[in-house]
DNA sequence: TTAACATATGAGCAAGTGTTCAATTGATTG
DNA sequence: CAATCAATTGAACACTTGCTCATATGTTAA
């Protein structure tokens, strides 16, 4: 049998975290769980837009996207640049392409495409 | 100037496949924007397990717990074995372990470890 | 300053989601 | 057969989410 080195409150602190590393993953996964915010990262894979280049790119209102892009900001998905009155968004680090491109594999293969 | 070689019907053909694609691309996300689905892929990183043992591992009732093995069922997350009255779930494929951990990656580098 | 433009934000609401509770299915054992 | 166990299912309900519409903020140009 081992010995435990932790008293009741570190073990308690250690599960808090793990608490909050799980509910930030499930965060971070739930906005990739949405149309339109795939679509605006799979514009955004090709460089960065400003808002109404995405609006138009969509056919969406800008108050729509603007929403949306809101969401991606708060979770590090995406990365801004003002210019004036214009702002520029683009793709935050390479997870974000990763993670994307996993799903299309898995999503084709599901399909039955073979690559 | 290219020439383009499909008619509209092969045009519609294809914007509805992307479509559809970008559909099941975030229906897939969204299966792991949740905590409770994602302490039950946790799990299942390990190895196989029954409904009760997950149930029994999440504090939860076997009722909630099936009813997001469902969910997992239908997006191919998992898979199952019956074995008599009990029915075993595990991870489908690799691609699950692999997005399941560029999901880890980004948040523990969000938060600053270094890893 | 005023007007025009680009973007952000808040309230409201229709649609969707996760859990509970009760009932059901299906397999095993006495 | 009936009783029991493991799991699934459906309805109900509270809660969340994404869009619209109206309004606000901030920047540039006249």
């Amino acid at each position: 049998m081992e010995r435990c080195c932790m008293n009741t409150d570190e073990i308690n602190m250690i599960e808090e975290l793990e608490k909050d590393f799980i509910r930030d993953l499930a965060e971070f996964f739930k906005v990739f769980g949405d149309v339109t915010r795939i679509r605006i990262l799979q514009i955004l894979l090709s460089g960065e837009r400003n808002v109404s280049e995405l609006a138009d790119s969509l056919s969406m209102t800008q108050s729509a996207i603007s929403h949306q892009l809101r969401v991606l900001r708060q979770n590090d998905l995406v990365k801004y640049r003002k210019d004036g009155k214009t702002v520029f968004y683009s793709l935050d680090d390479d997870h974000i392409r990763t993670v994307l491109e996993q799903g299309m594999v898995h999503i084709r293969h599901k399909r039955g495409y073979v690559e």
